[in-house]
RNA sequence: GGGUUGGUUCCCGAGUGGUCAAAGGGGGCAGACUGUAAAUCUGCUGGCACUGCCUACGGUGGUUCGAAUCCACCCCAGCCCA
């Protein structure tokens, strides 16, 4: 089942599900159109630069479109940034991100890769490294790309202009980002290329160089950058409100729990396959119960359908029905080291790694955030007596079980 | 290259010789309330051997009993001029 026998409307409908930009909808009418009359599938970009070493929930928006695409038997070509995440994409940021070594961009490109088949068909996916595209230009060609942009087109860009307005630093080599990804769509003669929605000014360059070369412009589709589990700012591993994709189904179903309701909404959108009616149902019921579900498919999405249920019933244990949870580290403590069987209460957060440090150790028993075996402790300078399988919790989600050695 | 303004703790930002681990805000954490939601209220928020000591106000040296604050040089950035 794929392009040449889905109906061209519901092909669209598919892609346009959670899209913010769509560039043109006629001209991706008429390719679909086209495609389905030669029976030639679409090329569908979309570029990464290996910045990071995980992949999380905002990235899989738009691999998630790339994966619809996919589905439907267009061809997804996936450019790993080798070259452009050395210069580093300025879109959306308020300052110049630090040039990566050609190591880094490597290792990161590597785990990227093993993550990404979590979400996309590799089988199917054409895989490119723009380094590829560039190590072979000669400085002549890169001066005349230059020469097809102004400093003025950029200055309109927001993230740029407001740098600029602001008085901040804008380095010569951030200008050129958008040349060299413009540069791949000609490169890979790309039908259609995905991006965030700050990636739009760079979509458009694509189509400018395809033009010019004599190509058929892409059509230019983005998605949203959504926020993190704070709900605020856009999900970042740096701004630690991320769901990273690899992470244990009981994290990401924890996770998803303690979304503002606000963001439920998109988040059923972009990182479920439920149908628009559905999510509508579910918004208008009791927004709990929305929510596990939300956790409960993602979970299932990333891991697997009994997986999603374990962490589920784990954190309904521990969560509502006040329970322990069945799984938590341990503090293996040695018996001889102890004093009587007693142990400064500072100690013993500390060698359970439940704190970062003695101050904050005190701070939260001040604050009355620790307990042992259910008891509340309050004292920071007390020695407390314990013993193998005591509970030591602080706050609501952190725990740790004694194991006294010898 | 010249002139000028600036670089403060996780972030923004006050502080211009001791009373400064440094106002205020944000963020974060915790408590109450809850649905591990939001809103609200409260407290805390550099480290440690915690009435004390150590580290920290771009860097290095200096003045001083004492420097985030003064001086010199250097580095980085903005603006204006060339």
């Amino acid at each position: 089942m794929d392009f040449r026998d889905i109906p061209v409307d519901e092909q669209l409908a598919r892609l346009r599900r959670g899209v913010v930009d769509l560039v043109h909808e006629n001209e991706l009418r008429a390719r679909l159109e086209r495609a389905q009359r030669t029976g030639q599938s679409l090329r569908i970009k979309l570029g990464m630069d290996p910045t990071g070493h995980d992949l999380h929930l905002g990235h899989t928006v738009v691999l998630r479109k790339l994966r619809t695409f996919q589905d439907l038997g267009h061809q997804a070509v996936l450019i790993i940034g080798d070259a452009t995440a050395r210069v580093g994409d300025p879109s959306g940021r308020d300052r110049t991100r630090p040039v990566l070594t050609a190591e880094a961009v490597t290792a990161f490109a590597a785990g990227w890769m093993a993550q990404v088949r979590k979400v996309l068909d590799v089988a199917a996916l054409e895989v490119r490294h723009n380094s590829e595209f560039f190590a072979p230009m000669r400085f002549q060609d890169f001066l005349e790309l230059c020469g097809r942009m102004t400093v003025a087109q950029m200055l309109e860009r927001n993230d740029f202009g407001a740098r600029y307005r602001r008085g901040d630093p804008i380095g010569i080599h951030e200008f050129l980002y958008p040349l060299m990804q413009g540069w791949d769509s000609v490169c890979v003669r790309a039908d259609v290329e995905l991006g965030g929605t700050d990636q739009l000014f760079n979509l458009h360059v694509g189509r400018d160089f395809q033009q010019a070369e004599g190509q058929e412009p892409q059509v230019l589709l983005t998605t949203p950058i959504v926020e993190g589990t704070d709900g605020t700012r856009k999900m970042s591993k740096t701004y630690d409100n991320a769901i990273g994709i690899d992470e244990p189904p009981g994290e990401i179903f924890g996770k998803l729990m303690s979304i503002p309701d606000a963001l439920m909404e998109k988040y059923f959108v972009h990182f479920t396959d439920l149908p628009e009616e559905d999510i509508r149902a579910l918004l208008a019921g009791h927004p709990r119960h929305a929510k596990a579900r939300l956790g409960r498919e993602v979970a299932a999405w990333l891991h697997s359908p009994a997986a999603a249920a374990e962490a589920e019933h784990r954190f309904d244990e521990v969560f509502a029905h006040g329970h322990l949870p069945d799984d938590m580290p341990a503090v293996v403590l040695s018996r001889t080291g102890l004093a009587d069987g007693r142990i400064w209460i500072v100690e013993l957060l500390r060698r359970a790694g439940l704190v970062a440090s003695g101050g904050e150790a005190r701070r939260l028993v001040r604050q009355g955030a620790v307990s042992l075996d259910g008891e509340r402790l309050a004292d920071p300078d007390a020695e407390v007596a314990v013993r193998t399988g005591a509970v030591l919790r602080v706050g609501k989600r952190r725990f740790a079980r004694v194991q006294l050695g010898e």
